[in-house]
DNA sequence: CAGAAAGGTCAAAAAGAGTGACCTTGTTTC
DNA sequence: GAAACAAGGTCACTCTTTTTGACCTTTCTG
């Protein structure tokens, strides 16, 4: 879907300043409710933009240790990396999951309570996972950024 | 602030299904609306939740290079590191920037609509941070998982 | 057991979302 | 240039939800 200035207006005011009214979004973005309202049903129905929702803090939820982890696979077929993801799908402390070019096959961003909660998720859930060859752990010491704030 | 089970239970309800009234929230969660409103509205004092909001699919919305890059500093005064940190967080296509442990000094995940435009925000915008000595790009190939469902 | 803390019920006000009808304007197409 | 469209504007209104307040009941806790 091709996005026009309008769209791009409700876009960015949608970002920065959630719990607009839809008349307030109007008028920030230079249009009345009912078109307002149109285009960001249009939106959503296009898959661009998410029903409102409610975002849980990890840390402020209690889980303090979040790490990024890099795993290389054993094998490369394809079915093989399907049934890796599908899995990763359901490890709920996974949050997210990238296949990356280079070196490494995935990156994967995991949460838990505590250091021994996160040993106890990559012995029980990660290494389980198919075809793991090895994962790589790094800690994150600090939260600079962690935006959903795309710059439309 | 300390969760107690229903409150875990709100949190878990409104993770995975966004959406429901507060009435339908309570009735999942064996609450009656009055109390259950008062709990989230706690919660979301203590900043675990946040206000309801729409996200943006960064892809949808054209946004289809995803790369995580790791930087290693020049410098690790903490001064000269609290000034990274205030400049990372004001270039708008860096999403998500953490500290780490290990070899590398930040992970950052930035967003461009296209591989030219990763290589302006790389060159104008990253390289520009203050102490920045090596830039190393991971492009993702993949999105497999991108949830902010923290499993209370 | 007394009090405090939290939940339940009810009722109601206020707010916002969601619609529909219809008019106006600017553009594109013949 | 006229007709046909595409969008936006305005209005009026309905319907849901949210948000509150009052008050009673149940559960813990010291």
């Amino acid at each position: 879907m091709q996005l026009d200035e309008p769209d791009r207006r409700i876009l960015r005011v949608i970002q920065e300043r959630p719990g607009l009214t839809m008349r307030e979004l109007g008028a920030a973005t230079g249009l009345s409710h009912s078109p307002c309202w149109r285009r960001l049903q249009r939106l959503q129905q296009a898959g661009i933009v998410s029903e409102k929702r409610y975002i849980v803090d990890p840390e402020a939820a209690g889980f303090e240790i979040v790490v990024f982890c890099f795993l290389r696979m054993a094998e490369h077929r394809r079915d093989r990396l399907a049934a890796f993801e599908a899995a990763v799908e359901r490890v709920p402390e996974v949050l997210q999951c990238y296949s990356l070019s280079g070196e490494h096959d995935y990156l994967l961003q995991v949460v838990a309570r505590s250091v021994r909660d996160y040993e106890q998720t990559v012995k029980n859930a990660l290494l389980e996972l198919p075809d793991v060859q090895s994962i790589n752990t790094s800690f994150t010491l600090k939260r600079i950024k962690d935006s959903r704030v795309i710059p439309v």
